[in-house]
DNA sequence: ATCTCGATAGTCT
DNA sequence: GACTATCGAGATC
């Protein structure tokens, strides 16, 4: 099997899935700054290894926080809930909003300094039929050839959005803290040879949703023509 | 396509 | 007691 094809078969075969992937991205990645990490994100691979299997998906949107405004966590300084965001980088800060919604987030810059990328959609690849059941959608019907516009909006259906994206990930407060650098279990992966770190030119910058302070920094981050996004 | 609204519980004032 | 880095359903255009 190629790497292409472990990719996008949604092959549950964890070795095949895992050796399409390069090595996790290193601490030094994280250390930059939230602003700068969060579009060297989009196209990065988000994968969740269980013993039920492997969950991969490419990285399609992206938000950056840091303390210095008021939108972020962090801003009124360190507590119990935003804790790891003060930590060192490279680990995932996962919290849970709304009474029913998780969002993860990696953490980035020098520890010390609270600021993280929140991840806000991703274009699933590996794992599929798990995500559809964490989801509670009905898989489309067996044999069903499944045209570009369809697997499109499957995919939104699932992972199109920081909370259903963690849901179709099975991400939850008890992964806070985890290391993304190390495998198992949540880590982020290189992107793919064809798709590679996204081009300064296919970086669309916007503002950030659901907030209400902070609405003039272009801190959203998503790929130009790619139609994996929350809206 | 775009809008409004309700759900629901943890966090902080 | 107010707010929330959201989502899905239902109404309306």
């Amino acid at each position: 099997m190629t790497s292409m094809e472990a990719r996008t078969s949604g092959a549950t075969d964890p070795a095949a899935a895992l050796e399409a992937f390069g090595a996790p991205l290193s601490r030094d990645f994280y250390r930059q700054d939230a602003v700068q990490l969060a579009p060297m994100l989009l196209n990065c691979i988000l994968v969740h290894e269980t013993a039920e299997g492997i969950r991969a998906g490419r990285i399609t949107e992206t938000e950056a926080y840091t303390q210095d405004e008021p939108a972020c966590h962090a801003f009124r300084g360190r507590t119990l809930r935003n804790a790891v965001m003060f930590g060192p980088p490279g680990h995932a800060y996962i919290y849970f909003t709304y009474g029913m919604h998780h969002c993860m987030n990696a953490v980035s810059g020098p520890e010390g300094r609270g600021e993280a990328v929140l991840i806000r959609a991703v274009e699933p690849l590996v794992g599929l039929e798990q995500m559809l059941r964490a989801r509670g959608l009905p898989a489309p019907a067996p044999g069903a050839a499944l045209t570009p516009a369809a697997r499109v909006r499957l995919g939104r259906a699932l992972c199109g959005g920081p909370g259903r994206l963690c849901q179709a990930f099975g991400l939850d407060r008890t992964l806070n803290g985890d290391d993304l650098t190390r495998r198992p279990r949540l880590w982020i992966a290189p992107p793919g040879v064809s798709a590679g770190f996204a081009r300064p030119e296919s970086i669309v910058a916007s503002p950030r949703i659901g907030i209400s302070a902070g609405t003039d920094l272009l801190w959203r981050f998503t790929l130009r023509d790619d139609p994996y996004t929350s809206r």
